[in-house]
DNA sequence: TACGTGATGACAGTCCCTGTCATCCGGGTC
DNA sequence: GACCCGGATGACAGGGACTGTCATCACGTA
């Protein structure tokens, strides 16, 4: 247990996620974490800002994959397209490893506070998306409401995959959405 | 400052939206509160689950307000038409004092704590607008993609709103946004 | 006037989170 | 190999949010 054990922050994001999952959320303390991690609070403290954001250390990669795929999208794509791109590079990404994020999905929707900071991560995920879109020269307004759209079309489709026992996949379920979303504002 | 003045819910909401704007969100103790409207800690624990909870206390009362709009929606409402006329009610009572509620967000948008606690607040209002659809009638996925998608532009019309030095009424901004909207997924 | 009920006060305690300073490790310099 | 420097960690004190528990108080009612 020496001091300069390697990889502080994966110890500390490892030990978090298995509390989590075996005694929940909140009966979890910071002291029981970095006891197990072989670490003091402190250093917990050093490494994410508070006892929620361990377990959305990824979200930021996520998010620059998102904008990423915007960036790439052909000058043909529209606007709706773009935010299709960048959903369908996030959903493959979970896609991968899907027992892993089942496993953090379900400490999350256990628990309120979880829940506070998953929106907030996906509503800084909407800004950026529409940042993206505004540089490829999408207007102000169409930006933001597309944004935010494919954001809901996310969380909608990522909440069905969740509940599902595996049938469809993640891409799968985003295209479903799109389409409904389609005939909705297209109904009258 | 007798121990039995009337209305000590009231009095801490008060106290605290002044203390908030006067100083800040964090700035701010629950014990300072306490002590502008003649309490104790402990009693603000008692009317209000947290410190963030004070300043949503009339959340509740929205969301019925809404709900109620659903319900009442005629026959031939279209989802669409059902979220447009619960978004149309919760503008007309928030144009009522608007003052009150550019304050109030002033607040909220300068922390990131209260962003997340409206960020939920909303998300129970798309639940509850979800519900109320499928009680008319409607689909499971297509409630939940409007009720989301209704939050959507309320939100963007009303972050408008704010900003803006009160030219366009909200109920008239929620209309642009639906229109773009419709535009947006009708343009492939 | 006595009593019951609900709201408030008083107090101790836990946990999250922060500031500060000392300590340690690894790597480069001479 | 001795020296030193920068970044990461430990140790400690402390504030503030929130909770549990019991005593106390005001008010309505019999």
């Amino acid at each position: 247990m020496g001091r300069w054990e390697p990889n502080a922050r994966g110890r500390l994001e490892r030990a978090a996620l298995e509390l989590y999952v075996e005694h929940g959320f909140e009966q979890t303390t910071v002291a029981k974490i970095t006891e197990r991690a072989g670490l003091t609070e402190r250093t917990f403290f050093r490494h994410f800002a508070d006892k929620r954001e361990v377990l959305f250390a990824g979200s930021g990669a996520m998010q620059e994959l998102c904008v990423a795929a915007v960036a790439a999208a052909p000058d043909s794509a529209t606007p709706l397209d773009m935010v299709a791109a960048a959903l369908d590079a996030a959903s493959a990404r979970w896609e991968e490893r899907g027992e892993t994020v089942r496993k953090r999905q379900t400490v999350i929707d256990a628990n309120a506070e979880l829940r506070e900071r998953e929106l907030i991560k996906l509503a800084a995920l909407s800004t950026a998306l529409a940042d993206a879109m505004r540089r490829r020269g999408v207007a102000e307004l169409t930006a933001r409401l597309t944004a935010e759209t494919g954001i809901v079309v996310l969380k909608v489709a990522f909440e069905r995959w969740i509940g599902d026992p595996g049938q469809r996949s993640l891409p799968q379920l985003i295209k479903e959405c799109l389409n409904a979303l389609g005939t909705m504002t297209g109904s009258r």
